[in-house]
DNA sequence: ACCTTGTTGTTACTGTAGCAACAACATTTA
DNA sequence: TAAATGTTGTTGCTACAGTAACAACAAGGT
């Protein structure tokens, strides 16, 4: 009879977002490391009331995650952890194929359309979605896209998502270093920027140095990306008339006072 | 301002077991069929309270399913249905992931021993699960493998299990027929069998053909696949004498039953 | 200016469903 | 009989579902 030794609560949350409560999480545990124990000795090993042991293996069964023997007592047995995790993952993996059709079927209803777009300044969290937006906006360029980013962000993010831009758009980069080949497709300058390097503010303390870049898309679309002390990145989104001027205007600064050597 | 248009059950429940909840998932479709919604035309499209749209929105933005802009009032914009999923995905991935390998450092502690397999009788759901457990039985065959199955859950199932058979052992395969080349490595026996085919039971009563069969390595290990009339796949796995010597008698018996041309 | 009207965003409260936890009991096995 | 098995019912808890009310603010009319 082994201890209920307690479990790591992030495996206990991690099992939870697969579908598990925590009882059934609790007595799949106990099992993995007790082949064939009958439902009392489940109880002793994962510290779930006896009770409630019954009904969570049953439901666990049901899940395709632990076998039954046809003894009295019943005996219980786990499935192999990367195969039991894989029986759940079918199941989700088949609803969010589900959901992912449907969704689809009721976003085309709806056209592009809506005044979704202008006038708006959106914030978009997560790096995935900010690429997409990103991708969608050089995709969509038809006369320039312009850039002003870390080398960091570039050379993480960027230039894969810069492929798919049109051979008659221009393309200007502005970053403060490069490492590695310079493509010929794009207007590069490499400038000592100040912006994009360590500050500090107030003058004592160094603020951290931040992936960022400012992206410009047919002067009429344009994207602030921001990451923030936790490194969570996010992002603005405008076609707005303000904050496109505001981009334009930034970019053209920064660029003459570094040419200028002002630093 | 649409109708709040009911939404399929099916659709909630697949995003249910993705992680949100019945208000989340509503709101995120109401926000997939109109861009730039403020919180009270969010609650108009998806029939949520307008109070509880607020936390609502709020998750979904953490989620990254939803962006918000920067006006007074707010409003939210849905992403991509395909990329909204992948992003919660994302999530579940990471935590499956995470699961497999804790669950396998436990599982790995107590090593294979235990009385688990001897003297009992176990049921296995599941037609990946009941495919391991073969795949297991086959790998570890040190003498012989026989094998008395429908042509169906043959050719579906399992010939593929057995290319893993070490060459030292024999492999004795009985079946009703066989479409396609017939493989020298193993004894085959095509038999018109009764048991594997249509039964009347009571005599008016058409049994549904089903995949089954049975299966013995090394004379020690016996697994019996059953298949309901569901179509659920289930099979009993066993080391015990007692099911092993039946699943013995039933293979010679049926085998020589047919070879007399008893049908 | 003032009052009205309607909308936004927030807070508090009630109801409900599913799970967690406990107690008691009938049934079987030794 | 004693011990263990399997079942039922009750209670508590928590997160979500749903309702009501309110302060803040803007627009419009007199």
């Amino acid at each position: 009879m082994k201890a209920p030794r307690d479990v790591p609560n992030a495996l206990l949350e991690s099992l939870k977002s697969l579908g598990l409560t925590k009882y059934e999480a609790l007595v799949y545990i106990g099992l993995l490391r007790t082949a064939g124990a009958t439902a009392t000795e489940v109880h002793e090993i994962s510290g779930v009331p006896r009770a409630s042991v019954y009904p969570v293996l049953d439901r666990l069964v049901q899940k395709e995650l632990v076998s039954v023997s046809h003894t009295t007592p019943k005996r219980f047995d786990a499935v192999p952890p990367d195969q039991g995790v894989e029986n759940l993952m079918r199941r989700i993996e088949s609803d969010a194929q589900s959901a992912r059709t449907a969704l689809d079927a009721l976003y085309r209803e709806k056209g592009p359309g809506g005044r979704g777009d202008q006038e708006l300044v959106w914030t978009i969290y997560g790096e995935e979605n900010i690429r997409t937006r990103l991708a969608g906006m050089f995709r969509s360029a038809e006369r320039s896209v312009e850039v002003l980013a870390t080398w960091d962000l570039l050379r993480e993010s960027m230039l894969e998502l810069l492929d798919p831009v049109p051979d008659s758009v221009s393309v200007d980069i502005v970053t403060e270093r490069w490492e590695g080949e310079q493509p010929s497709r794009f207007r590069l300058h490499v400038l000592p920027l100040a912006v994009l390097q360590e500050i500090r503010f107030p003058a004592d303390k160094l603020l951290p140095y931040e992936r960022s870049g400012v992206f410009l898309v047919d002067d009429a679309r344009a994207l602030l990306w921001m990451e923030g002390a936790d490194g969570q990145p996010s992002a603005l989104y405008s076609e707005s008339a303000g904050l496109v001027l505001f981009v334009r205007r930034h970019i053209t600064t920064v660029t003459e006072w570094a040419r200028a050597g002002v630093q």
